[in-house]
RNA sequence: GGGCGCUUAGCUCAGUUGGCUAGAGCACCAGCUCGACAAGCUGGGGGUCAUUGGUUCAAGUCCAAUAGCGCCCA
């Protein structure tokens, strides 16, 4: 061996010790930590905050994935880049986990716990995910500026909201009203509208009289929800409709509590032809009675306490379950002779989808956001074009949401939370004014329904501070947490301070999310930016898909067909799974993923079928091994009998293949570096194979930056993958093998290799940043001074390297096409070996008709022909003839004779191109006949009638080239 | 009910502004341990681009309708 190696890598790429390694070099180096520095062009992301309820999903892993390729790819172009973490208490969802808990371990509720205990709890549940969430963040290679890390209840962020409530309740954006609500019985709170899902369930549709006052008659109507007519303060007919028509105006009384109620006519509510034609209203109690009686004015009467028991109001049925009540309520209609039938019915029920019991609609005194203002603010800003949405598409989900300009209910009556600091009092205003003299942190306004004193305090503010006769009483609610959520892109920056960060990074660049927070979130967002701050808080907002099960199912835990990222990282690494989640990203598609339970006897992939979700199945057995274990799934316990399932996705073998085939490709070149020497490259001196890599290189470069500008994460994936494999390894490697072992060729070719390689890293690293910086490392060790076309020394880390670029020359189509005929040169004589079965061991003699040009290009590039195809004689020119038994193969530009003397089956020969013969006479069919169209001469582009006219030129060489090769095969 | 997507090879997906003989990974078939890589190499088979109609010289790509699936809003 005429260079012995220097330096042997192992034989495959071990991500568990390139993630363990150079995690701690990096976070050591500080590389992700940054400082506000008016010299240098700022980059900066928010995190969206992931919820403390639990860990990260592949959703998550998805979308964190996509912020560090940018952020990556950022602070390599040279921007300082800041990528904030941090996460969200996420209110009503963590207090419902960590309730849920106390309520299994010690059977108590969080009223037997008291406030501050169970926040105590929650708090120390939020700790232990906390840190379990920004592990799994950093396990994944997310190069967020740790230091930095926020959480929404911190005091910089609670600082923010307190700031923000301050001031819209001062510029009376923020009002105390009545609002029919979603109540949670269970938890006894109101959820939002997104917090609840509809379950369809057997119910009965009740049908029961009043009678109407003054009269004999009766007015029929159906329920499914009898106790309800406890609150009900109308009955609605349809304003046509002929039956009720004299009824309008008169009085029906509920007799079970002695009320009398007018008979409307209301024909938005009353269908007709549905049941009685007459409905019976509840305002409290129903949305649709809810806005009738905002219509009519009616009363609104609450029959229900907060844990869903029937209160005062109900009269004799205070005190009553709403469903004993129910009961109740027929019994005793059926005793006055009121109850008219009772039929089944599926009623679509909503349910709480934190307690998953179901919501009763209630009426209750709620904080709310005035919309209309900060609503158009926020549209105007994606209608100007200050805000972007990638795709275009989402900007319409936004402004229609905003266009409702609905009034945003901002009060939780929850523990967990940024309590609303309202004091209330009912002292003479006189007392305030004496109290909070000369303080501009304190504002108050009259409650008038209640006839008391809203105090709004930027610090909390004592009780006793109005003196011993006007204690105060705080607000016993907590904020939605979006609110807090919706000022994260500059409360994490400092806001209301004026921070050095805050002046350098807002507004951020860009917000990565998925849709289904467009409107919760990202709307919100924008709004409070453009009050607290009159800026936008990003300028682009990039929606990316979700991914769902094999089955089109969104993943979550209940189903037990989510996936832990930690899994995927311990088996295919953290390279593999980032590099399958930008490969996924793709423009207009969710993405389905198969999951399997990993067999942990013996490490099969069993797939998972939807029978086995929501835990219906105990017991697998491994049709490969036969033992049984328990699939995975959200499980309260282990099982002490059997055995539970990791999951994987074989989708991920994709990107664990790529690391480790460019791992084997740098360990090529370590293995034959011996000699290297930098120097500047020569492009109009370098021989085509050389010139091609550079082209493809180049074109390659420009085309991963320009799709990474457009957030096309998938076609990053995809360009980096098919130049690294099908261009570098596949040919450029292989070709550089002979000239490696030539002395005169060797440094030239040593230069491009590791030129090219430092170039794929640049490339490669912001997705599978661990493999990247494993080779670089050792690279740095034996070519430290490299790159193209002039070596420089590089980087420490590339996570600090330069983005490349490379000189717009170097795309050469031409080079392209002369090493793309040589490539099917070789291929038709690898299909001819392959399907006669001759081994690399026997060189075949190739013949090859062409124009002098192209025989000139193939004795150049004859070495690479040889040594790839295993050709004994090469002999190409003008007059080459086709020798006896040979295989052929007809391009339009060259036909290849490949000779299999003793070897050739003649008659399957024949066969095969007869078989072309036909499939190239068809095409020709098609492309005359589009000349033959006049129309298509005349206006199609003048480019792709040529085009076609070239086809059917070169179809017909390749007819006659067939035709004459079958003659010459039946002669033989 | 309103809105937004999706339907391309057995599976999972690409296919930028209409201009190819429609691509990839996995799976499948055949061959290969040659000092980068069997997590590999070489070659192969496999598609009425959901259906119908329209626009166009030209449609997987644009328009409409139909069917199925998904999400968001009410």
């Amino acid at each position: 061996m005429p260079f012995p190696m220097t330096m042997e890598l192992p034989k495959h790429y071990d991500p568990r010790d390139a993630q363990t390694r150079w995690l701690r070099f990096w976070n050591e180096r500080g590389f992700f930590h940054a400082r506000p520095d008016p010299n240098r062009k700022p980059f900066c992301i928010v995190i969206p905050p992931p919820n403390v309820t639990g860990a990260l999903h592949l959703g998550h892993a998805l979308n964190n994935t996509l912020q560090d390729v940018l952020v990556r790819w950022r602070r390599m172009q040279g921007y300082n880049t800041l990528w904030m973490p941090g996460t969200d208490h996420a209110g009503i969802a963590t207090q419902a986990v960590v309730e849920r808990r106390i309520r299994d371990e010690e059977n108590k509720t969080r009223h037997d716990l008291g406030r501050e205990e169970l926040v105590k709890r929650i708090w120390q549940w939020k700790d232990q995910y906390e840190k379990r969430i920004l592990g799994q963040l950093s396990e994944l290679g997310c190069s967020c500026d740790w230091q930095r890390t926020r959480f929404t209840l911190d005091p910089i962020c609670a600082r923010a909201v307190r700031t923000t409530f301050f001031k819209m309740f001062k510029d009376g954006l923020i009002y105390r009203g009545k609002r029919l609500v979603n109540w949670d019985t269970q938890l006894q709170t109101a959820v939002a509208d997104d917090e609840i899902y509809h379950e369809t369930i057997k119910g009965s549709f009740w049908t029961f009289r009043y009678p109407v006052k003054g009269s004999n008659e009766f007015i029929r109507f159906s329920t499914t929800r009898p106790e309800t007519m406890l609150g009900d303060t109308a009955v609605a007919v349809h304003p046509d409709d002929e039956r009720y028509k004299h009824l309008i105006g008169k009085r029906a009384t509920i007799p079970l509590v002695k009320r009398d109620i007018p008979i409307i006519a209301d024909g938005q509510l009353v269908d007709p032809t549905l049941g009685t034609g007459a409905v019976k209203v509840t305002p409290a109690h129903d949305p649709n009675d809810y806005a009738c009686g905002l219509r009519h004015g009616l009363p609104m009467i609450n029959i229900l306490n907060p844990d869903g028991t029937i209160n005062e109001n109900g009269g004799p049925y205070a005190g009553l379950d709403r469903l004993q009540a129910r009961q109740r309520v027929i019994q005793d209609m059926e005793k006055l002779g009121l109850f008219d039938g009772c039929e089944d019915r599926d009623i679509d029920l909503a349910h709480s989808d934190r307690s998953k019991t179901p919501i009763e609609p209630y009426l209750s005194d709620q904080w709310f956001v005035k919309m209309a203002d900060l609503a158009q603010t926020a549209m105007d800003a994606v209608t100007d074009g200050r805000v972007k949405f990638f795709p275009e598409r989402y900007a319409r989900t936004y402004l229609d949401w905003l266009g409702e300009k609905r009034d945003w209910c901002i009060s939780r009556q929850l523990w967990w939370g940024h309590r609303i600091p309202i004091w209330y009092s009912h002292c003479p205003e006189s007392q305030l004014k004496h109290a909070f003299a000369g303080r501009d942190d304190v504002t108050w306004r009259l409650d008038e329904d209640n006839g008391r004193w809203l105090i709004c305090a930027l610090a909390d503010l004592p009780n006793d501070i109005l003196g011993p006769k006007y204690p105060l009483e705080q607000d016993a609610d907590v904020l939605d947490t979006w609110f807090s959520s919706a000022l994260w892109p500059h409360s994490t920056l400092g806001w209301p301070e004026h921070t050095p960060e805050l002046a350098y990074w807002y507004p951020t660049n860009v917000l990565v999310t998925s849709r289904d927070i467009i409107t919760l979130w990202v709307a919100r967002m924008v709004m409070t930016g453009l009050y607290n701050i009159g800026k936008v808080p990003f300028h682009h907002v990039y929606i990316h898909p979700k991914i769902l099960d094999g089955f089109g199912e969104t993943m979550s835990k209940t189903k037990g067909n989510g996936i832990d990222p930690l899994d995927i990282i311990e088996r295919y690494g953290a390279d593999a799974l980032r590099f399958l989640m930008v490969h996924q990203a793709t423009e207009t598609q969710d993405s389905k993923m198969p999951v399997a339970n990993v067999c942990p006897h013996c490490d099969t992939l069993v797939p998972i079928k939807q029978e086995h979700m929501y835990m219906r199945t105990r017991q697998v057995t491994c049709p490969s091994c036969k033992k049984p274990f328990r699939p995975g799934g959200p499980w309260p316990a282990p099982d002490p009998e059997l055995p539970t399932a990791k999951q994987a996705s074989e989708r991920f073998d994709m990107g664990r293949n790529f690391a480790n085939k460019l791992w084997n490709a740098a360990r090529f070149l370590f293995l034959n570096l011996e000699g290297y020497k930098p120097e500047a490259i020569h492009y109009e001196e370098l021989p085509i194979e050389d010139r091609w890599i550079l082209s493809r290189l180049a074109t390659t470069t420009a085309t991963v930056t320009q799709h990474l500008e457009n957030y096309r994460f998938s076609e990053v994936a995809r360009a980096i993958y098919d130049f690294t494999w099908s261009e570098f390894c596949d040919w450029y490697v292989e070709m550089s093998k002979r000239r490696l072992q030539e002395p005169a060729a060797r440094p030239l070719v040593q230069r491009v290799l590791v030129g090219v390689l430092d170039g794929i890293l640049r490339l490669v690293h912001p997705i599978m940043p661990f493999v990247a910086e494993a080779i670089w490392q050792p690279l740095n060790e034996t070519a430290f001074e490299r790159g193209l076309p002039t070596p420089e020394p590089a980087a420490e880390s590339v996570v600090i390297a330069p983005w490349p670029r490379f000189p717009d020359v170097w795309h050469d189509a031409a080079m392209e096409t002369r090493m793309g005929r040589m490539q099917e040169l070789i291929r038709a004589v690898r299909e001819v070996r392959n399907r006669y079965n001759v081994d690399m061991k026997t060189p075949l003699d190739v013949f090859v008709r062409c124009s002098e040009t192209i025989a000139e290009d193939f004795r150049t590039l004859q070495p690479f022909i040889v040594a790839l195809a295993g050709v004994g004689r090469l002999e190409c020119g003008s007059d080459t003839g086709k020798p006896p038994q040979a295989a052929s193969h007809v391009t339009p530009e060259f036909a290849v004779y490949t000779s299999l003397a003793g070897l050739i089956d003649m008659a399957a020969e024949k066969v095969r191109l007869e078989k072309q013969l036909a499939e190239k006479r068809k095409h020709l069919q098609a492309a005359r006949a589009k000349l033959a169209n006049t129309n298509f001469v005349q206006r199609a582009p003048a480019d792709i009638v040529q085009q076609q006219r070239d086809l059917v030129a070169d179809l017909q060489t390749q007819i006659k080239a067939i035709e004459e090769n079958l003659n010459e095969l039946c002669q033989e």
